[in-house]
RNA sequence: GGCGGCAUAGCCAAGUGGCUAAGGCAACGGUCUGCAAAACCGUUAUUCACCGGUUCGAAUCCGGUUGCCGCCUCCA
């Protein structure tokens, strides 16, 4: 089965076919950055973060371009209340933006083109939009002439007349059409600008998006992507003055993602319902927001709870699990051994023929619009089965054995990598885990300790009744221990 | 008002015409254990919001009803 992807523009899922065989260019917009990132930002950056590894994982050469939107009313009404420049406001948030993306695990693009690098592209094609009579100025202000563009409304399935219907367009004077939107804004007293033919100002919101994307992609490119709520109006402006310009298709296949929801309601800066990626960082382990975040189709919401959270931990420390226990039988097992394939008993070859067609059943499930649900189910299976394997052959595998464990590890990593899970340590993981919850819910570790040393010295005089009730008072502070043959170790529930 | 989406077990969530409706969390029973925990095995939706229709056959297609959500204003 050959990749198919759900395409906006037709509203169906459709055969993907790159513009030059064995290359792909992405555009996703990026952020305005005038403050930290929340959850939903980061769910978008994960979602074409993974479609961005997939791609690769096929073997195309992606070009993945992400903008930073460095220029906007947001900007300089921050920048006022914090008595710098819009510099002052966006390299900083620029680095808040860069550290989240680096802690979730999120590649850089390519390229991160500013909108301020970029005003004399916008200029340009401003002036081009001119020369097709699709844009008029109104006294500084430029405005898009909507009416003048056969096919606007077509990426977000509305018509002029719906929109006009609407009760919520703004009334400006300058105007021709309600619905034209501003190409470039006339500077006020105190705001940045540029000079321009129209007089000093700065751009509009929807231009610099078509400037770098062909800047750095072409004309035409292949996917284009961002959040649901882009649809209109940024993207369909997008190809208003784009395809405007060009006359060619601005892009061939329009992804969107879903939002994240709190309480059945987006989260968004308006509502202020938002967590901000730092603060979730702190209490999550970074895989765990992005277990969460791909147990549901990329088109779908997600409901952001501390429950949902906390099953998604509870469903990232099974895979940790089963990788510790792959990294401890194969602790003393460096390598390969070679010899052993072609040579597994009937046992052995069924665990191993299983694990091996992970790959397919992954690529199977990822080629159908990037169904990494459906993907990570795939996984549980895997890791159900290896379980059920290491559980038989415990204590010193055999050569056999460690061939399979190798392979199959091999394969586990190689898939969540594409997923961007799977990349820590186990034992870090873990480590990192506990301190986490430790420092959540205010407990301290030497005190922990302190009670397994108690109860370990009570068992150790069979004082089963002391030993109970030391551990009943740990679990009734979620802590729960699992008895070795010679050690106890514990762990957060 | 216009446009669009969603409704699957206690919770989350795949599945878009036909083998036994994935998977996770939770719960319960068993193996293991001094007892537990983890892990493993087993159980938990004759049924997919509701009503009607198409079909040999529908969670899946069509029509209607109800409920929820998004966009139409900055927004991932």
């Amino acid at each position: 089965m050959a990749l198919r992807v759900y395409n906006t523009l037709t509203r169906q899922k459709e055969a993907f076919q790159p513009i030059e065989s064995g290359k792909i260019g992405i555009y996703a917009c990026g952020i305005t950055v005038y403050d930290l990132c929340h959850i939903g930002h980061a769910r978008s950056a994960i979602a074409f973060d993974v479609i961005n590894k997939y791609l690769q994982y096929l073997g195309f050469d992606v070009t993945f371009i992400k903008n930073f939107t460095d220029v906007d009313d947001k900007i300089i009404e921050r920048a006022h209340a914090e008595g710098c420049d819009i510099k002052g406001i966006t390299e900083k948030y620029i680095e808040a933006h860069n550290r989240d993306m680096d802690a979730l695990g999120v590649a850089r693009p390519t390229i991160a083109p500013r909108a301020t690098e970029n005003i004399e592209g916008m200029i340009r094609l401003i002036t081009t939009l001119f020369e097709k009579g699709l844009a008029y100025d109104a006294g500084g202000d430029v405005y898009y002439a909507v009416e003048k563009f056969k096919g606007y409304g077509k990426l977000s399935g509305r018509n002029l007349e719906d929109m006009l219907a609407g009760a919520r367009v703004d009334i400006n004077e300058k105007k021709r059409n309600p619905m034209d939107f501003a190409l470039w804004k006339a500077s006020k007293e105190g705001e940045p600008w540029w000079d321009s033919p129209w007089g000093k100002g700065r751009p509009g919101w929807h231009i610099e998006c078509s400037v770098m994307s062909q800047r750095y992609l072409g004309e035409t490119f292949d996917i284009h992507g961002g959040g649901e709520d882009l649809i209109f109006p940024h993207h369909e402006n997008e190809i208003a003055q784009s395809e405007g310009a060009t006359g060619k298709p601005l892009a061939r296949y329009w992804l969107h993602n879903g939002f994240v929801r709190v309480n059945s309601e987006k989260m968004s800066k308006s509502l202020g319902n938002f967590s901000t990626i730092q603060d979730m960082l702190m209490d999550y382990h970074p895989e765990v927001l992005r277990l969460f975040v791909l147990q549901s189709h990329y088109r779908s919401p997600v409901d952001f709870s501390e429950e949902s959270l906390r099953d998604a931990r509870m469903g990232m420390g099974r895979f940790y699990a089963t990788l510790k226990s792959l990294k401890d039988s194969l602790a003393r097992h460096e390598g390969t051994i070679d010899e052993w394939k072609g040579l597994l008993t009937e046992e052995h070859r069924q665990v191993f023929e299983k694990i091996m067609t992970l790959p397919e059943r992954f690529t199977e499930a990822m080629d159908d619009d990037f169904n990494t649900a459906r993907a990570i189910g795939h996984l549980y299976d895997a890791v159900r089965i290896l379980n059920s394997y290491m559980a038989e052959g415990q204590n010193e595998p055999a050569p056999e054995t460690v061939y399979v464990l190798v392979r199959s590890r091999e394969t586990l990593l190689r898939i969540g990598a594409v997923l961007g899970l799977f990349l820590d340590d186990p034992d870090h993981y873990f480590d990192t885990d506990r301190n986490r919850e430790v420092r959540k819910r205010g407990l301290n570790i030497e005190e922990i300790e302190g009670f397994i040393e108690a109860r370990r010295l009570a068992r150790a005089q069979k004082d089963w009744k002391k030993a109970d009730e030391i551990r009943q008072a740990l679990v009734e502070k979620k802590v729960s221990l699992k008895d070795i043959s010679d050690r106890t170790v514990w762990k957060i529930e």
